[in-house]
DNA sequence: TTTGGCACCTAGTTAGGTTT
DNA sequence: AAACCTAACTAGGTGCCAAA
């Protein structure tokens, strides 16, 4: 139920006309709804007009009550806007929103696609005539528009409705327009047909011969339409196969009222290639780059009433991620010299730069850094190879390609690097809603010939805010405690991780203890196969100094790897925690709760017949060694 | 060359069972 | 009941091939 509705008044199938102050919409009609903020999207708003029987929906603006038409429209692009809006709902008790419909007609819709090539090419006449046609290019900033290809021209269009544009003009206006530009002079083949160099080239040769038909299926078209043009071939009829021949005269067309619609190649709806997939979606991965592959073919639907399949959305979400990934490595390699010029353009500037490499060392000897990465400490007497993958990667990628290896160290290094991060922050800091994590993958073989990998995953947990800060909208609060609830589903208390932190009064770390990873003799023995009492795997690689195991309450001895015989429980159980204090040693925190999970998925070739872990320590993946299902394990 | 479809593979999550 | 674990599941990435 909800506890407040604002007026929102819909005006849609009319126009805006008039320019400047004199800006408005026409010929529209006006529902009014009561409507809950709280429950505004721009899906919702989109439902809304379309229950409404309003079709054909190009751009949604709203205004934001009090201002006038011209300088308060805003776009609704995005959920975003529609939080804007509804916060000027709250505010204001209502508000308007105006709908620009598309052209209806294919024809117009061919020749407004057409009409912007010839402003590409710098013709000045037509830039008002683009704004006409369907408000394409307004823009929320008091409706300046400025279309790129205005600025490709060398040109700037002026504020919508204060160039002396008649907004009601329809596309059937700027249509003549442009044929009036055709018939005179024929702008748009020009600069081709003029242009004679190159002619030996046989590249230039073919390049011609392919312009000549597109230019001449152009003016076919054109003609289909009933505009007259310089250069005009009449359409050879021989051309066309049977049950075609309507198309050579529109007016021996049945139904005149039928639009046309051309089969030709040029003008014929063009088939969305993955690269322009690539660039409307572009922004969406930007802003959200784990956002599913079923949202984006959603949102193109929605957004563009196009229908597109996973593998092109596949093809085009991979190219916008590694098109930003490209910019970070180019905004990576250009730190040092920023650093350098901070310190030389400030003076008494400190720079300090954390690297992290894949390689065995963990620090650059160049870095002046105050927070001890612990390289020598780095542990090398693990397993030979592992495969890496990012932190908040969940999948293998390009970038993190599967073959890539790395020695343990790094992988440690990286795990110690995140870590450090963790514990960085300052005492109010949250790392926000989900888990940073990182996994390595260790290929372990051994001369009874089984193969396995460990997954090691360093997670920190329980970053929501146990409470939704008072500074976060109101309209978020339900998504946030949704998002700390759903975070709070974790099962069981997992392992900690034991490190302690020294930090200054501003959070900055000043030294730290290489943290140890702590986990039951049993997932030991999993991990390095060399814990008395037999192991899951049967590799024998030497326990490395970091990894702890829990002793035993009573004893104080080390814990057999074994179901008969396994860990008792103690008052802190395997949790480890991170202990922040100031440089006098007062405590700050708990720093706590970054946990270590680790498990064991081992596909054996040749599988033991002493699994000595019984039925939880089944080694068989679920995956057949095809990657299928296995079928359920029954005992 | 692009696209769709498929097989294969990997990572992360979670329900529910087992052990202590 | 807590700690720990596995199986089942979902989501996603890559490579290959055939068709357009």
């Amino acid at each position: 139920m909800a506890f407040f509705e604002g007026i929102v008044r819909f005006h849609y199938s009319g126009s805006f006309v008039g320019e400047g102050e004199s800006l408005r919409y026409e010929n529209g009609i006006v529902d009014e709804l009561g409507i809950d903020p709280d429950k505004l999207s721009k899906i919702e708003l989109e439902e809304l007009l379309k229950d409404a029987g309003c079709k054909n929906v190009l751009h949604i603006y709203y205004k934001r009550p009090g201002i006038s038409m011209c300088k308060g429209l805003k776009l609704i692009e995005s959920d975003f806007d529609v939080l804007d809006m509804a916060g000027e709902l709250v505010d204001r008790g209502e508000v308007d929103i105006y709908v620009v419909h598309k052209v209806d007609d294919p024809h117009d819709a061919v020749l407004e696609l057409e009409y912007e090539e010839v402003i590409e090419v710098g013709n000045e006449a037509h830039v008002d005539a683009v704004n006409d046609v369907g408000l394409d290019d307004v823009n929320d900033a008091g409706l300046d528009a400025d279309t790129d290809a205005g600025k490709e021209g060398g040109l700037e269009n002026e504020e919508l409705g204060a160039g002396g544009q008649d907004g009601d003009r329809n596309a059937q206006d700027a249509a003549e327009i442009h044929v009036e530009e055709f018939s005179n002079g024929c702008a748009y083949f020009v600069p081709v047909e003029d242009d004679n160099s190159g002619d030996k080239d046989p590249e230039v040769k073919f390049a011609r011969s392919e312009f000549e038909t597109v230019r001449d299926k152009m003016l076919d078209e054109f003609e289909r339409s009933g505009f007259s043009l310089p250069g005009f071939r009449p359409i050879d009829a021989a051309e066309y196969v049977s049950g075609l021949e309507n198309e050579a005269d529109p007016s021996n067309n049945l139904n005149p009222e039928e639009p046309y619609y051309s089969t030709d190649e040029v003008f014929s709806t063009p088939r969305l290639s993955q690269k322009m997939l690539t660039q409307l979606v572009s922004v969406d991965i930007k802003r959200d780059p784990y956002i599913p592959y079923i949202e984006i073919i959603q949102l193109v639907s929605e957004r563009y009433g196009l229908d597109v399949e996973l593998s092109m959305v596949k093809r085009a979400k991979s190219d916008v991620v590694r098109s930003v990934a490209a910019n970070y490595e180019k905004e990576f390699a250009s730190l040092q010299a920023y650093g350098e010029e901070i310190k030389k353009t400030n003076m008494g500037s400190s720079v300090w730069m954390q690297c992290h490499k894949d390689t065995g060392a963990s620090t650059d000897e160049t870095n002046p850094t105050n927070m001890p990465a612990n390289a020598s400490n780095m542990p090398t007497d693990l397993p030979e190879e592992v495969e890496t993958s990012h932190p908040q990667s969940s999948s293998r990628t390009k970038l993190n390609p599967k073959k890539k290896k790395a020695n343990v160290a790094a992988i440690v290094s990286a795990a110690m690097f995140l870590l450090l991060k963790l514990l960085q922050l300052p005492k109010s800091s949250q790392l926000g809603i989900g888990n940073a994590s990182f996994a390595a993958n260790f290929l372990s073989s051994n001369d009874v010939g089984s193969i396995g990998n460990a997954t090691v995953n360093i997670t920190s947990a329980q970053q929501v805010p146990q409470t939704v800060p008072d500074n976060v909208p109101d309209i978020s609060k339900g998504k946030a405690k949704a998002a700390a609830k759903a975070k709070g589903k974790t099962k069981g208390k997992p392992p900690r991780v034991a490190g302690r932190v020294v930090q200054d009064g501003n959070g900055k770390v000043l030294s730290t203890t290489e943290p140890n990873f702590r986990t039951s003799p049993k997932s030991k023995a999993k991990l390095f196969g060399n814990v008395q009492g037999g192991s899951a795997s049967t590799c024998n690689t030497p326990t490395p100094n970091w990894f702890e195991t829990v002793s035993s309450a009573s004893t104080g001895g080390l814990q057999q790897a074994s179901t008969n015989n396994k860990r008792p429980r103690e008052p802190r159980g395997m949790e480890g925690y991170g202990l922040y204090t100031n440089p006098q040693g007062v405590e700050i925190e708990d720093a706590g709760l970054i946990t270590q999970r680790v498990h064991k998925i081992v596909n054996k070739k040749i599988k033991s017949s002493s699994e000595v872990h019984g039925t939880q320590e089944s080694n068989n993946s679920s995956l057949t060694s095809k990657g299928g299902r296995k079928a359920p394990w029954k005992p």
